[in-house]
DNA sequence: TCCTTATGTACAA
DNA sequence: TGTACCTAAGGAC
């Protein structure tokens, strides 16, 4: 699931059931052993999201600095606790609840002085606040690389990922392999707004929905569908299947390594 | 039981 | 550009 939108509603959920209560901390697969042991007992302060990094704030300045990479799951749960498995990295216990990590990339304790570096290496985030939209838009119109992978880059904005990527730009029309520099600051504009609403009904959801409701299949006049990674969208992961405004088959091209999808009759712009 | 796949990133060459 | 890493589910046998 860790797109932005994921991470966002991570921070909510484990703000929910764990700050202000004494915590037992623990890495019962081992590789979070220590930094496990000097948290045990602490309170979970705050937790905060940039992009697809999560930070939970346990006493004055110190954080786990969590990331899902591909693989990563979090699970949420009431107590008491089950007997945890042996591939959970993290576990968070309390009177009322338990969290567990798996299978992330990075799970690690950090100083306040390694988050802001973080911070620092990231884009702007359409779901924080103090993001400044000019700031990403500098970066892309400047650029050559074409707007498909400058929305991957987390450098340029972060939390975007392949779902979020491959719809917004269906939904403006946008060729994905148009250069950056060639993106105006209008269609910036509409594609940074977008992206705010879509990822904050994403945290609200807890999962990615884009179609519009008057191309929802009962709009379309056709047979309801299901969408194999929990939401309803436009062409992530739809290739040879039929666009679902103009029937045209979505394709499918590797770039940067990742699945591209795009329908090459509506996004002609 | 094995193989493929995945909403991600870092590093080597 | 290729490869390594982390996990689990689904499908092919």
């Amino acid at each position: 699931m860790p797109e932005g939108h994921t991470i966002h509603r991570l921070a909510q959920d484990y703000a929910t059931r764990f700050t202000g209560t004494p915590t037992r901390v623990t890495s019962p697969q081992g590789k979070f052993t220590d930094a496990a042991a000097l948290l045990t007992g602490a309170e979970l302060t705050r937790t905060e999201a940039h992009g697809k990094h999560l930070f939970l704030g346990f006493r004055a300045a110190d954080w786990i600095h969590i990331h899902l990479g591909l693989f990563g799951k979090v699970t949420f749960g009431d107590a008491p606790a089950p007997p945890p498995t042996d591939t959970v990295r993290l576990r968070l216990a309390n009177a009322t609840s338990y969290v567990d990590l798996r299978g992330p990339t990075t799970c690690a304790l950090v100083t306040d002085a390694e988050k802001q570096a973080i911070h620092d290496r990231l884009g702007p985030d359409p779901l924080r606040p103090d993001a400044d939209p000019a700031a990403a838009y500098a970066r892309v119109s400047r650029s050559r690389t074409t707007i498909a992978a400058l929305l991957m880059d987390q450098k340029v904005i972060a939390g975007v990922g392949n779902v979020y990527r491959a719809e917004v730009l269906f939904r403006h029309g946008i060729d994905p392999y148009r250069a950056g520099r060639d993106i105006t600051p209008a269609e910036w504009d509409a594609i940074w707004t977008d992206l705010v609403a879509l990822m904050r009904e994403g945290v609200r959801n807890n999962r990615i929905d884009t179609v519009r409701p008057e191309h929802t299949p009962h709009a379309m006049g056709r047979p309801p569908r299901v969408d194999d990674h929990g939401g309803e969208v436009y062409v992530y992961r739809r290739a040879t299947l039929p666009c679902h405004v103009c029937t045209t088959e979505i394709r499918t091209a590797d770039l940067a390594a990742r699945n591209l999808f795009w329908c090459p009759t509506c996004q002609n712009r």
